[in-house]
RNA sequence: GGGUCGAUGCCCGAGUGGUUAAUGGGGGUGGACUGUAAAUCCACUGGCUCUGCCUACGUUGGUUCAAAUCCAACUCGGCCCA
């Protein structure tokens, strides 16, 4: 049989089932491709439990604008229903849920977000929110549903297994996760659905329920697509939010560059396979020259050639140490403060410490600066704000503000 | 429902009546070094305009000159039995 062409291959961990030698469509995803005489309904799941996404979920995206560049049509689930329950796929503890509003705003945060990676026309893209159908499910067929599985089919999903050897509580409703994933194919009647390496079981109880309940044109069930997961900048947890080694879709061109352009060297090749379109091969030798073409190329996805360019020049003069220079720095207004002041309360409230604590241990440890130089007295006595205004504090490498009164 | 064990700082985890924000590790922040990285070394890591004051060891009460440490009830979790 033929070869994945490379808008499906790369980066793409593993599609099931996967016979490459046979051309049944039934269990060859190019032979499907092939024997199709529609656009094939492809269908990304997301739940929309927090505020931001990050790089790490565009991957997914990305791969959806691929089949939509060739095609297909993009069926894009907000998972508003389910994140009330919360995937239990890789946690530890029980997600802990969310109210409705909570739901429904960072829905739309979600897609404002996406905007930038997914084709938005109306023939290639299809948004459903699955509380439609499955707020509505009645006990028969919830009953359906959980005769499909048995205790130790959920007991061998990684997740499950762990938190069960380790004595942590597993309560019953996220036994229903996976089986409501899997409905949303059915009632969406996708061809394909594409998630990470971690959504394999949820995917394949999909097939299994599409089988299950039959599908109208009495397709083949879906296929799965599955995409590594990120590692985060950090390049040791994948890539998350509570871990802060993520790069948010939704943060501003400098911030996201900065983050980039120090992404280590292990992780750089997969960071271009998946981030970016890129030629492998064609690389630049130096590590640090290809940190920098990332961030640019990223950055330029979601913010414009410009603006990535402007952050890549702010960016050298911040690591230059040349605050001064750089018009990016942000203005902390001396205004609520009450002077006669101790210089460590300046640095905790101008937001560059978490606390006035912490500033005092800072401006001890030698980390903070006054228009570039050492500033290692915390108690020293400012009698007015006259006398810091139109200075830059800096505290450590990254964090300026320039006094203003 | 019965029995039993457990709950400590961002996380893990010591500590079992006595001066002390509370050993250690991880993580984080800062410094040196460097490629702005990694590795390594060092310092810091509850809050407060702070030579001191305040708040902390699941919750609430109690015993005591004194409790994270003892007692009681409660909440939450594990395991065993049903």
């Amino acid at each position: 049989m033929t070869d994945l062409p490379s808008w499906l291959s790369r980066g793409t961990n593993e599609i099931f089932p996967s016979q490459p030698d046979s051309s049944d469509p039934s269990e060859n995803l190019v032979a499907r491709l092939k024997a199709t005489d529609r656009p094939l309904r492809i269908k990304l799941g997301i739940d929309p439990t927090g505020a931001d996404i990050h790089i790490g979920h565009s991957i997914a995206m990305r791969k959806l604008r691929a089949f939509q560049d060739a095609g297909h049509k993009a069926v894009l689930i907000i998972g508003d229903f389910t994140a009330r329950i919360g995937d239990p796929t890789g946690k530890s503890e029980v997600r802990k849920q969310l109210t409705e509003a909570d739901v429904k705003r960072n829905a739309e945060t979600y897609l404002d977000q996406v905007k930038p990676i997914l084709d938005f026309s109306e023939d290639k893209l299809e948004i459903r929110y699955n509380s439609e159908w499955l707020s509505d499910l009645d006990l028969n067929k919830i009953l359906e549903l959980l005769a499909t599985m048995t205790v130790g089919q959920m007991l061998a999903k990684e997740g499950f297994d762990k938190r069960y050897k380790q004595e942590s509580p597993i309560f019953l409703h996220e036994f229903l996760y996976p089986l409501m994933q899997g409905y949303d194919s059915v009632a969406v009647e996708a061809d394909v659905e594409l998630g990470g390496t971690d959504q394999k079981f949820n995917i394949a109880v999909g097939r299994d329920l599409q089988r299950h309940f039959g599908r109208k044109d009495d397709s083949p069930p879906q296929f799965g697509l599955l995409l590594p997961i990120l590692l985060g900048t950090d390049g040791q947890q994948k890539m998350s939010k509570s871990l802060n080694n993520y790069v948010g879709l939704g943060e501003a061109p400098l911030a996201m560059y900065s983050k980039l352009e120090k992404v280590p060297d292990a992780l750089i090749e997969d960071y271009f396979t998946q981030l970016t379109k890129l030629d492998l091969a064609e690389l630049p030798e130096n590590p640090r020259d290809r940190q920098k073409l990332l961030a640019l190329d990223v950055v330029t996805q979601y913010h414009g050639k410009a603006a990535a360019e402007e952050a890549q020049k702010a960016s050298l003069e911040l690591i230059k140490g040349d605050a001064k220079q750089a018009e990016a720095v942000p203005e902390f207004s001396m205004a609520e403060l009450n002077f006669p002041a101790k210089f460590f309360y300046v640095v905790g409230k101008s937001g560059l410490c978490a606390s006035t604590s912490e500033a005092k241990r800072q401006v001890k440890g030698g980390a903070v600066k006054l228009d570039g130089e050492k500033f290692a007295n915390p108690d020293e006595m400012f009698e007015s704000a006259e006398a810091l205004a139109g200075k830059v504090l800096q505290v450590g490498k990254k964090r300026f503000v320039r006094l203003v009164l």
